[in-house]
DNA sequence: AAAATTATGTCAACTATGCTGACTTAAATT
DNA sequence: AATTTAAGTCAGCATAGTTGACATAATTTT
């Protein structure tokens, strides 16, 4: 008989599932750092961040599509919102097929201020993706993909993952 | 300004590695969630969380370290912590060596909550760790530590990383 | 055509969690 | 003795989330 009893005792894996917890603070701690401190030059914070990001990432999304990837209330998403459309650096434009939506673009302002933000976590990226190899990238997005709630979400990430 | 080649390999390494961005954005989201929920049943919020998992993990650490681990400033840390102390989550005792320290323990209650939230997270990891097998976890690890911006904390998980 | 539902927006109030700046106390170090 | 360090405190402020109630316009259902 093979040794297959190789599934540690109790006390490794609660450290190694611990370690895991550990890290995502850790990495996820360092990975706002940088655009955070980009924001405040412009007195926004991470939530402008957020909506500045996935407006550019989903060109033309409705409001609701985008509390459904926020996951917050139409009351905290209208008030970051509402800045930047003041401010010049998302555009509103009626649906066609439906129009009681208000379809979210970036202006070229808010295209600008995407750009730089997501440099920073690119850089981040690029640096960690470079480092560990092509192979750890694949198992990083196997457990990232598994750590998320919702196939929803997860099935944002197939076209690559296949 | 050159002309951006339409076939450069710059373009899927882009979407390569806003994937990557999106991909943490939705773990993390996801990864907090429960424990958030849970805390709103104690009056807590996840600064809490930290808190009394920091203070779980590194049992008799100083008020000083754990602002070196959350990066917050001490009046951020007090409040909560204050709160901790006052409602017999936390126990603090006088440093033996330095007895300007006030070092922190959890309290069996302190405990009690700790695990019930742990258990949320670790059962995430698990779950994910589980499904994607040993060798993707090894790309994950190898991933996220580089995503942190210090080795100081880098190397808080360097026993079972070499 | 009327009724119901949906998409969006708004007002008000509240909570949690971060920040800066100024200041104190006690203990350790120089 | 003077300085630095660890911790705590007070006051005020900003960001970003929450709930609840309500309004408007457009679409869908009956």
């Amino acid at each position: 008989m093979p040794p297959v009893a190789r599934n540690d005792p109790a006390v490794p894996r609660d450290e190694e599932l611990r370690q895991g917890i550990e890290m995502m603070f850790f990495a996820y701690r360092d990975f706002t750092a940088e655009p955070d401190a980009i924001l405040t030059d412009y007195g926004f914070g991470r939530a402008h961040h957020r909506v500045i990001y996935f407006v550019g990432r989903y060109p033309d999304c409705s409001v609701s599509a985008l509390l459904g990837i926020l996951q917050i209330t139409k009351q905290s998403l209208n008030r970051v919102l509402g800045q930047l459309v003041r401010e010049g650096f998302i555009h509103q434009s009626r649906g066609q097929r439906d129009r009681r939506q208000r379809l979210l673009q970036l202006t070229r302002k808010g295209r600008e201020l995407e750009a730089t933000l997501t440099a920073t976590q690119r850089a981040r990226f690029a640096r960690a993706y470079r480092a560990a190899g092509a192979e750890a990238v694949a198992g990083f997005r196997q457990v990232i993909l598994g750590l998320m709630s919702s196939d929803v979400d997860r099935e944002r990430f197939e076209r690559t993952t296949a």
